[in-house]
RNA sequence: GUACCUAUAGUGUAGUGGCUUAACACUCUCGACUUUCUAUCGAGCGACCCGGGUUCGAAUCCCGGUAGGUAUGCCA
């Protein structure tokens, strides 16, 4: 029976939360809850200078915005506690200790550095296996300072001391650090202590090639509500950027993922970056969920626009639910339904004057609207009225659309009619063929 | 410089020595849905970094290049 599993992610508060750390803490958590493990935050703000509230404020939002848990952390508490490393001096100074007695460390200008066993270091990695680094020769690997002249401790340390103390049995992080495993292993023999297991992901790289940093376009996690994403697309993408299922299946919901998420499927190799794909997962991601959950998402883009929302506008704004990749097209798709006085697309425009019998048709089925006594069959008439005068339905749809909205796409005919109602599609009308004359 | 990691269409992945005429998805183009815009479906374009070797047979194993990445801090 194996020990129950426990990971975390230790960001150090320096920035917002970025994709790269966000798919971190996703797979440390995906793999966690796979397991029935926990996942705890530990905040690694260790270096006073370059922390900041705000970068902590933007890690917990960000976990929280992705549906990431935290089942131990600053907020939550825990019995690993405290898990902000700033608090944890005397911890580390006791473990500092240990390295004293045990001769390991040594004084240097003030500061203490760590003395390697100059021995090649094998690790045995979940993901890229088994990996061997010389540390015989001092030159290239200096011994390192683990207690700075100021008396704080550095990131080596206080990370294995802290994994240590807080049971960590798998840790899955960035491979910016797999060089850096050889020393944390040599920490965990020093300190006579059992090692968890390592597993080091590919990183998320820029469409150039180059490690995705802070800032990057599309790097901030914050940054991906406002553009209109919903934080299930986003997990879903980030979770197959070095992680695939081995089959065919792309779009997993969030229970999907920790079933199906292991070790095994993720590959060594750096992935670039593509927002297309980002948004077309938030497109399946949309037209999977409910039109009442769809149009409640949307209102608030919509409200961020500027406009009052009532039942029309929220039927308006659940009409697009298959017309849009991100939430915040959501808006400026349906604004002409409030607006009288609406713009006319130029490019939609020119596409109906090509057509010479546009004009001709749009009066003839003003004329057909107006006469109708059941508002229902309005739709209906747009095909009747073309085909009456010799032309196809498609003929006379679009054009209608560009005279109802202005624009070249959008909500479904059918239900821009019926919210619209008669006379104010008879009038839209007209004021088309006066835009078209 | 040195070490380590990586290398399949523009992008993300599958493929772990024969079942491969290298598969799936995004993007792009074109069709279908005798109704627009979407959605959906269908089709098309498009790749095994290079060179050796092992083998009857290599995208797959080995070696060497090349390219990219990461690391080489009293940053994390």
């Amino acid at each position: 029976m194996s020990k129950p599993v426990r990971t975390r992610f230790a960001p150090s508060p320096t920035g917002y939360l970025h994709i790269g750390g966000a798919r971190t803490a996703l797979f440390n958590w995906l793999y966690a809850k796979k397991h029935g493990g926990d996942f705890i935050l530990r905040v690694e703000d260790t270096d006073e200078s370059r922390n900041t509230d705000e970068a902590r404020a933007a890690i917990f939002e960000g976990l929280a915005w992705l549906g990431i848990s935290v089942d131990e952390g600053p907020n939550e508490g825990g019995g690993c506690g405290p898990y902000n490393q700033s608090e944890r001096q005397d911890i580390y100074e006791k473990w500092f200790q240990k390295l004293v007695v045990a001769g390991r460390v040594y004084e240097d200008a003030g500061a203490w550095r760590f003395r390697f066993e100059r021995k090649p270091i094998t690790m045995h990695d979940m993901v890229c296996g088994e990996v061997t680094i010389d540390y015989t020769d001092e030159s290239i690997n200096p011994d390192m300072t683990v207690k700075r002249s100021n008396g704080a401790f550095v990131f080596h340390f206080v990370n294995v001391v802290d994994d240590i103390e807080m049971g960590m049995t798998h840790v899955i992080r960035g491979e910016d650090h797999l060089m850096n495993t050889p020393k944390h292993l040599q920490l965990f023999e020093a300190l006579g202590e059992e090692p968890p297991e390592y597993a080091h992901i590919p990183l998320i790289l820029n469409q150039d090639g180059s490690k995705m940093s802070k800032r990057d376009e599309g790097a901030a996690v914050a940054g991906y509500s406002e553009m209109g994403f919903v934080s299930d697309a986003v997990v879903n993408y980030i979770a197959m950027l070095g992680w695939s299922s081995k089959g065919d299946q792309e779009v997993f919901s969030v229970d999907e993922l920790v079933r199906y998420f292991d070790l095994e499927g993720v590959n060594r190799s750096g992935a670039k970056f593509d927002v297309e794909k980002c948004a077309w997962f938030n497109q399946q991601h949309l037209l999977a969920m409910g039109g009442d959950e769809f149009a409640a998402l949307a209102v608030p883009y919509v409200e961020g626009a500027g406009v009052a929302v009532d039942g029309d506008y929220v039927r308006m704004a659940g009409s697009v639910q298959e017309k849009v990749k991100l939430l915040a097209e959501v808006p400026g798709m349906i604004s002409f339904f409030r607006d009288g006085d609406y713009p006319f697309d130029d490019a939609a425009m020119e596409k109906v004057r090509g057509n010479e019998q546009a004009v001709v048709l749009l009066e003839k089925l003003a004329e057909s609207f107006s006469g109708l006594s059941d508002w229902g069959e309005a739709k209906g008439s747009i095909g009747e009225t073309a085909k009456a005068n010799g032309a196809k339905p498609g003929q006379l749809m679009f054009p209608t659309r560009v005279a109802l909205s202005g624009m070249m796409g959008g909500p479904d005919l059918g239900e821009i009619l019926s919210i619209l109602g008669q006379e104010e599609s008879v009038r839209r009308l007209r004021r088309a063929i006066g835009e078209l004359s």
